[in-house]
DNA sequence: ACCCCACCTGAATCTGATA
DNA sequence: TTATCAGATTCAGGTGGGG
C-alpha cells in the first residue's frame, strides 16, 4: 500500500531535525515519505497596526520569516521547498500545503508547474475567525488546503469510507468547519501568551492523516512549528519528520509529542465533526427568489406593513430594518420574531415567513437526497 | 461615487457583443467600466469520459471553448483577457472571477502580477454538488471567487451595511451557501436540455452586484454565456456590457434580459453605509437648537462629562476640541468616535449625540418632502 | 454546583476626505 | 504629496471571578 516505508532507509523518524527547511530535505533520500504536510509562511504583508473597535491591539503575525521582499522572492522560496518536497516524496504519495490568499494562489500554480497533480482544493471553514474591525471587506473566514499527488499517475492513498463514517456517513465534502487552535490546545509560554502565532488545530491535521495516510505511513512536516503534525502523527500512530528552524520551536513540539499517547489497534475512526445548526439569514430567501424584491409583508391582522429590499431589509416609510427589528420598531415592542410577526400573501392567505423558512429548509435536503441517491446509483 | 459612469463615453450600454472577448474588450475606452464580473473557461482536464455508477454518462465540460494544449497556453489566454480588463476598468474598480481548483490558482497568480491587489477569495458552497462518483476524492463541493481592486490604492465600493443586512445582522464571510442553478432558472433549449454547461445561479451575481456596485453603476462580463449578470444587472438597475462568442448564447442572453424588469426606484434602495450618509457636523446640532449651549454631556458610564460651547467644541475642565478629540483624549484612546461617545439627557435615561444626528437627518429630509409637494402644488 | 457577566483573543494585506 | 482630522468599525468562544 505505502510505498516509502517499504524503502527502510535510514530516516530520522519521529524526530524533529532542527534547520532550514530546503537545506534539510536535502539530507533525506528520494523517494522516502509517503505524505507531506506543510504550512509555510503566508507572506500576509501586513502594515500598520490594527485596532478593534474597543480600541484594544490585535496581535499579528509580525515574524522574520514572514518577511520577504517581493512576490519573486516568495515564489523562489516556494519553487525551492515544493522541488525538494517533491524529490523526497514516495512517487504515490500525497502533499497537503495550506494558506491564504496572499499565498495560495503562488503554491497553487507552482504546484502545477512542478507536475503535481492536484486532487482537491479543500476551504477550512473557521466556526470563530477575526471579524473585519473595519468593515471594508468580507470576513476572511477560511483558510485553503491544496491536496494533490506527487503525478498525474500516482496510485494516492485516499481512506474514502474512513471519511464517509467522519461525515455521518455521506460523502466527505472539500468545505471543513472546524474552529481555531484556542483554550488548553494551544501551546503557551510561562507568561501565558501564545508562543506560536498561527498554531493550526489538532483536528485539522487529525482529518489530514486520516484520510490520505495509513498506519505506519512517514508523513513529513518542513515547516513544524509548535508540531500539530508530529503529535497528530503519534496520536494516529503514523511516523513522523518534522523540520523546524527555531530550537524553541523544536523544543517544545518535542515535549509536546512526548505527551501524546498512541492510540490502541482498535480505536479508529472516533471523533465527529461538529454539526452546523441550519440557520437560514432572511435575505438568503431573497437572494434565492423566494420572496421578490418589493413583496409587501404585512403583520397578521394587517396592521402595520413593510416592503422586501435587495438587502434582506424591510422598508416601512422612513424605517429600516431586519425583520425582527423593523418589527419590534412598529410595534413599540423591546423585541420581536420577524419569522412569525411578518406574513406573505399565497392563494389569498396570509402565512407567516416560516413557512418559508421551512420550505428553503426541505429544498435543500431534497436536493441532498436527489445528490445521495444518484451517488448511490 | 463611482467614476466610470462619469466620463459618458460612448459605451455600448446594456448590449451584450458578439465576439471574442480580447478583441471586443480593445474597442472599449480604458477606465470606463466600475465593475468586472468574469467567469472564464475552467481548463478542465477530464480524461476522458465519466461515468455514474449505473454506467450512465456524466455531461461534462467538452466544448471546444475549453480545450486548452497545456498550462503555458491557459496562462497566456489569461493573460491576456486580464490585462485588458485591467485597461477597461475604472482605477476604483473592482474584478471578480470565478473558478475552481483547474484554474483559480492560475488566475489568482496572474491577477497579482498584473497588479491587482486581491481583497477576498470567496467560497461558493453549493448546497447541492455533484457527489464524488468514484470514491476517489472529497466530493468537489464549492467554487471559489477572488475579488480584487484595480490596484493597491484603489478605493474601491464594498457595501458592507447592505451585505450585513443580507447575513441576518452579522457581518458577512467569506464563505458563501448557495444552491446550484437548476428548475426554472436553468435555462434549456427546446429538447429541454441544458443550454449551457456552466450556468450560474442569480443569488451569486445578486450578492456580487449588492456587495461592490451601486445603482447605475457598469458592469462588465467578458464570458457573458447564458446572460446570468446582464439579467441581474438589468434587475438591480446597473448598466451592463456583455461579450460573448457564440451567436446563439447572445440570443438567449438578450431574450432573457429582456424578461427582466428593472426593480423600482425605491424598491432598489439597500441598507446604507454611514460613510455615505451627509456629513452633519456636531456645531449645526448647536446652532439649530437641538443642543443648547452649555449643556452637560458624559459618556455612557458617567466617568467623565464635558460641557457644550457655543462654537461645537466641548469644555472640560482645562481642556477644550472637537467632540473625538476629546473624547479620546479624556480615554487616553487613540482615537474616539464623539457620536457614539458622548451621551445627552433625554426623560431621564442617556442617549448617544448619534441620535440627535440622526433626527436633524430627518429633519432635513421631511423640510426637502414638504419644499417638493408644495413646489408641485 | 451553577449561572452570569466581564474580559480576552484569533494568519488581517482593515479609512477617507480635505487642506 | 503630505499632514490633519473626522469618525466608522467586531464575532464566536473560552476563561475566570463573583454571586
Amino acid at each position: 500500500m505505502s510505498g516509502a516505508k517499504s524503502m527502510s532507509m535510514e530516516l530520522p523518524l519521529d524526530q524533529i531535525l532542527r534547520g532550514e527547511c530546503v537545506e534539510t530535505m536535502r539530507t533525506l533520500p528520494s523517494g522516502s515519505v509517503d505524505c507531506v504536510f506543510a504550512d509555510p509562511p503566508y507572506n500576509l504583508q501586513l502594515r500598520g497596526e490594527l485596532r478593534r473597535p474597543d480600541d484594544s491591539l490585535v496581535d499579528g503575525v509580525d515574524d522574520d520569516w514572514d518577511k520577504f521582499s517581493d512576490l519573486q522572492e516568495y515564489d523562489r522560496f516556494t519553487r525551492a521547498w515544493l522541488t525538494e518536497a517533491r524529490r523526497v516524496l514516495h512517487k504515490d504519495g500525497t502533499i497537503w500545503v495550506i494558506g491564504s490568499y496572499h499565498n495560495i494562489f503562488r503554491i497553487g500554480a507552482i504546484l502545477q508547474e512542478l507536475g503535481f497533480w492536484i486532487l482537491n482544493d479543500i476551504v477550512w471553514r473557521k466556526s470563530n475567525p477575526m471579524p473585519n474591525f473595519r468593515g471594508r471587506r468580507f470576513t476572511n473566514a477560511h483558510e485553503t488546503l491544496i491536496w494533490a499527488a506527487r503525478s498525474e499517475d500516482s496510485r494516492y492513498r485516499f481512506n474514502y469510507q474512513a471519511m464517509k463514517a467522519l461525515n455521518d456517513d455521506v460523502q466527505m465534502r472539500s468545505d471543513w468547519y472546524l474552529p481555531l487552535c484556542t483554550g488548553n490546545e494551544r501551546l503557551r509560554n510561562e507568561h501565558g501568551l501564545k508562543l506560536h502565532p498561527t498554531q493550526k488545530p489538532e483536528s485539522l491535521l487529525h482529518r489530514v492523516l486520516l484520510a490520505s495516510t495509513t498506519v505506519d505511513d512517514v508523513v513529513l512536516d518542513p515547516f513544524t512549528g509548535t508540531g500539530t503534525t508530529p503529535a497528530m502523527a503519534r496520536r494516529l500512530r503514523r511516523r513522523f519528520i518534522g523540520i523546524e528552524r527555531h530550537p524553541d520551536y523544536v523544543e517544545a513540539a518535542m515535549s509536546r509529542v512526548a505527551r501524546e499517547t498512541p492510540l490502541a489497534d482498535d480505536a479508529v475512526v472516533t471523533t465527529q465533526d461538529k454539526r452546523e445548526a441550519p440557520r437560514v439569514p432572511f435575505g438568503s430567501l431573497v437572494e434565492l427568489g423566494l420572496l421578490p424584491v418589493g413583496t409587501v409583508l404585512c403583520d397578521k391582522k394587517q396592521r402595520v406593513n413593510a416592503t422586501v429590499s435587495p438587502d434582506g431589509t424591510l422598508v416601512s416609510g422612513t424605517k429600516r430594518g431586519s425583520i425582527h427589528k423593523l418589527g419590534a420598531q412598529l410595534t413599540n415592542a423591546p423585541s420581536c420574531n420577524g419569522w412569525t410577526f411578518w406574513h406573505f400573501e399565497r392563494n389569498g392567505e396570509f402565512l407567516p415567513l416560516d413557512v418559508l423558512r421551512q420550505e428553503s429548509l426541505d429544498l435543500a435536503k431534497t436536493a441532498a437526497a436527489t445528490a445521495k441517491a444518484a451517488a448511490a446509483g
